[in-house]
DNA sequence: AAACTCCAGTAAACGACGTTCAATTAGACC
DNA sequence: GGTCTAATTGAACGTCGTTTACTGGAGTTT
């Protein structure tokens, strides 16, 4: 068993989230265990528990890497000025970014933490600023219409966009539909944009 | 202990999915496990391996309850001759449904069962027969497109708006949004008769 | 260099989980 | 009453997250 000169104490938590990331991409979030995390970097399970609070701090941190991840796939998206192409263009970002993450993007959603726990506010901050950036794109298709309009469509297409990709992810689409995601995804889009176009107030 | 006198083969069967179904009413699918509805019925856990293939096999008996369960709610919506007015009416029916019927709904989607498993198909038919409802409110919108493109339009539309329901159920809407649920759902209703209303193609 | 303190890490345990199975036992039939 | 059958049990298996008493090595003090 590793002992405690292998690694530092910040070494080893590092050690820890890296691996626990590697996991979850590979064998998902329903295969991560503690007694699978300990085995994989060499210690025991009790280990993790000196220096996490429990499995779910865990998660939350890799957790955290993918949303920082797809707020990188954003900024990299394919720019354009036309702001109905640009809202295309994210959407093909985030269809990329959770192609490529699979597995660590249902962790975002599947993990069950128990009950009560507070998502962490930088959750919900990070979210945040990827509607602002889908919000931006609304203000610029119908400038006449106010701020909060133009952010409460972007929450919309993200909640209506994410939760579709969602229930694809789990396979639970073809409960629904027989489609290709790609093509709902840009329908989805194409309809939010319309929709935002033809508003009277 | 209850012995086989109690009850017949039938009784004890449906003694078991009412009971499953109360506690996954009361308590929440996290709750629910094996011990737990066996020591409601009282009989022991292995009793239930003997009438079910497994917890599987006796969730998704509750679960088609649930789904049929919204099929009549649908058919009690409040009827009016306008088809935009029906949508927002078979909203309200869904949100009402599910407001009622909170854990049954999340054990829907939220109870996960072991991977390779397949969707019963007649969870595809009960749902289908939800979108076909919608699709023709769409239908009679713009008779003119054509029955694919409002079976299409059904099925974005009640994937948007299940999705986000769910999201609220989980708890994980106020991510995205700190809005209510029922003016979302609205909204989203309103959008897509927008978007429907002002199709090219 | 020896003694001492400290704490990272271990192994074992706890109480849960889904599921299986040999043994028992109650009811049905002859 | 005896025999057969099938329902039911209780213990067991291997899993899970988490806690805990103990150990032994590293760093510090004498």
């Amino acid at each position: 068993m590793a002992r405690r000169a292998d690694h530092s104490k910040e070494e080893l938590a590092s050690l820890v989230v890296n691996t626990a990331e590697e996991l979850i991409a590979e064998e998902g979030i329903d295969a991560f265990s503690a007694r699978s995390l300990s085995r994989a970097i060499g210690y025991t399970a009790g280990t993790l528990y000196h220096h996490f609070k429990d499995l779910d701090d865990i998660v939350t941190q890799v957790n955290t890497r993918t949303l920082v991840g797809l707020a990188r796939a954003f900024a990299e998206a394919t720019p354009s000025a036309d702001p109905r192409q640009m809202l295309h263009n994210y959407a093909d970002a985030f269809l990329g970014y959770i192609t490529l993450k699979r597995n660590l993007w249902n962790a975002l959603f599947e993990f069950r933490r128990k009950p009560d726990q507070p998502v962490p506010p930088w959750y919900i901050e990070a979210i945040a600023s990827l509607i602002r950036i889908i919000a931006q794109c609304f203000s610029d298709i119908r400038p006449d219409l106010d701020e909060k309009t133009a952010r409460q469509s972007g929450q919309l297409v993200f909640a209506s966009i994410h939760s579709v990709v969602s229930l694809d992810s789990s396979g639970r689409l073809s409960l629904i539909m027989d489609r290709d995601i790609t093509k709902v995804v840009h329908e989805l889009v194409d309809m939010h944009i319309l929709a935002y176009t033809h508003r009277t107030k």
